[in-house]
DNA sequence: TATGAATGAGACTTCATTCAT
DNA sequence: CATGAATGAAGTCTCATTCAT
């Protein structure tokens, strides 16, 4: 999943029983903490809200489906909550550079330095969003949220080529393909504690810096 | 996935009641074939024998119990079929070149091209791969395989760049956001029929073209 | 099944959520009571959860399964039970004798006294007890119990022999023999109403009086 | 299971086919041979026959479907070849002797000889009647067989009561105390090769001798 | 809010049996 | 006779959800 500088971003959700994303009840919050926690270790599917409410310190999963309004809102929760994390953490990164090329890098890097700081934050969001079948109702709001994003890094780069600082190349296969190396190697890191992916990261940038990079 | 050309590699299995891999009987590759259909479509966790058994013909889920030794039995038996099908395309597009940036090209766009061709197949392997959980008894020697396949082409990478071919960059690092960015167009392949895959192939090509490239 | 006085013996289990023998919830107990029931009537292995569940009022299995980890732990619970009743029942009867020949007679006498009065509680244990595969995992421990049972009630036949109150014979034999005797008399009465399980312990009693008993 | 000394028993049978007991065809024999050593192994609920036919070498359970109507009609078969086998075994060393104590120990100590000799044989019948589930069709036959042999020897212990070489008792329970004891050490053997059989035996014998023999 | 209980659907497996070849 | 395939029932288990308290 690669995070992104984006604008205020009304995340503003219809959330059960009139709660917002952001006035998130103690309980809510440390469901979804849980939630990210668990996924990041058995993985999407096998997440079961038994096994949230156990670490969740709950002694029924009745409580999840009280909180939550079944299990799609409860992913939706910990993306929004992954989503919230990240771009605190990776907007003041990017926007600390000046040049396209030097954002790109800043991007790759922010993300791969916040999946070091916080490996089960982004290995879940990563499960969730590769894990969703083609047509789950409920969650398609954030597949958009998600094609949203990627448009407006399209749109960054279209500048960076027109400004001559990138090369020719078609920038969604390129976003798509520098989301995919980055959702790879936080993938592995979930499960390979050796990995470095502070290095990973820098390795990326320089790889997607030279794919990018104007020849002239 | 990437494909890519190995040597002889005898994958021969100890299939249930001394069956090959290799000498399928017609009721095996059916379900597996009807496995591929139904995994392509719904994702590896939601491929039950049920869905498979439906799409077979089958009348019964006992019936693939009965021709497989359970689950992880059919899913390795599908990752074999698919390997088998992907070798015969892939190996002699690569080997019909000389030098290793046009291997590599013709490695990414070859495994596009048979990704057109089927796209169930690579699509469910795909699925397979990226869904297994870490220690999944009986599904670690593909894990294996895997790597050993990607082992091979480091090695190749290696020498392109003793040979001065290619630059500088760690060879793991570039095979994997090869290998994932192969496998991100082959998922969304799967649900968008507008992709144009092998244009994908292409730009992809070109992308790590660039990237590798010594720029001597 | 030969029941015995013991020592207060702490069987405190380590019970699903926490959940001890001695308190049982209501369902747990009812459950267990069901089974019971159903085992007597239709052995071991054909009581299926769904006839348990039925017999206990449930609407599905699931809920078996939900209160018990598997078929395994209910029947430990199942036994546990039973030798919970049978020890209360049986104890004091043994005690009340002083003389070794006394207490043996109480202690064939008071077992099929038991039967009489609770005849599914002892024809169940008999069942799973004589149905169980050699290494059961998990049922293990209650083999152990029994043999720890038999091995008591050893040293108090070497301890009559000592005080020349038993003639000279192999302990283990006589144990075996008289607890499968109880167990056939048990069996028996479960399926055929007529049989008069107290004359029977009577006739037992006298049987292995004769045998036991010094000639002196 | 206690065998003994009958008169010609005419076991004739009404199989499948009009095959008798007597004219086995050697595929019958094999699966019921092959029948045995798993029943006495696995126990009867888990002899399925997937594991009868793996056994006897066939490659499919429908060889036994063929053969045998049903799981009873095989099971019959077993129980008469042990039977047959046992009779052999039992009978002459029975009749060698004159007095009632010492055909009784000589049945006690021969069955568990061939116990000793044929592990598996006598493992499987007990294993099969002891299982039973009280009204099974088709197997009431060999229950009443059953019943038929200790009417026989309960005659026979009336007639030494009589003589006045056995003291009082009830020759009922005493047969099936004895039978009860027998079957539980061939129970055991099964699973306990350290076992000594024989001095079990020698040990049940002079048990009850002492039970039955008249004081005077 | 929180809990434990209850539910019903669905998953995989094993089994005995039948059938076409 | 023999085989391999097919079937349908039954069994245990897990899951998300709902409900009474």
């Amino acid at each position: 999943m690669l995070m992104q500088a984006r604008n205020s971003s009304s995340k503003q959700k219809a959330g059960r029983k009139s709660k917002s994303s952001f006035t998130e009840t103690g309980r809510r919050a440390q469901i979804v903490a849980a939630a990210i926690d668990v996924i990041a270790e058995v993985g999407y599917h096998r997440a079961s809200f038994a096994k949230i409410a156990e670490r969740a310190g709950l002694s029924s999963t009745g409580m999840i489906s009280y909180h939550f309004d079944g299990r799609d809102d409860l992913m939706r929760e910990v993306v929004a909550e992954v989503m919230r994390l990240a771009e605190g953490y990776v907007r003041p990164r990017i926007e600390a550079h000046e040049s396209y090329a030097g954002r790109l890098r800043a991007s790759i890097e922010s993300n791969l330095d916040l999946c070091a700081e916080y490996p089960n934050h982004l290995a879940a969001i990563t499960e969730i969003l590769s894990s969703l079948p083609g047509g789950s109702p409920g969650m398609v709001a954030f597949l958009d949220t998600t094609e949203a994003n990627l448009t407006v890094q399209v749109e960054q780069i279209r500048k960076a080529q027109r400004a001559g600082e990138f090369c020719d190349f078609d920038p969604w296969v390129m976003m798509r393909a520098i989301r995919a190396a980055i959702d790879d190697v936080v993938r592995r890191a979930t499960h390979d504690p050796e990995l470095d992916v502070r290095a990973a990261g820098r390795e990326l940038a320089d790889l997607f810096d030279r794919a990018t990079r104007s020849t002239s």
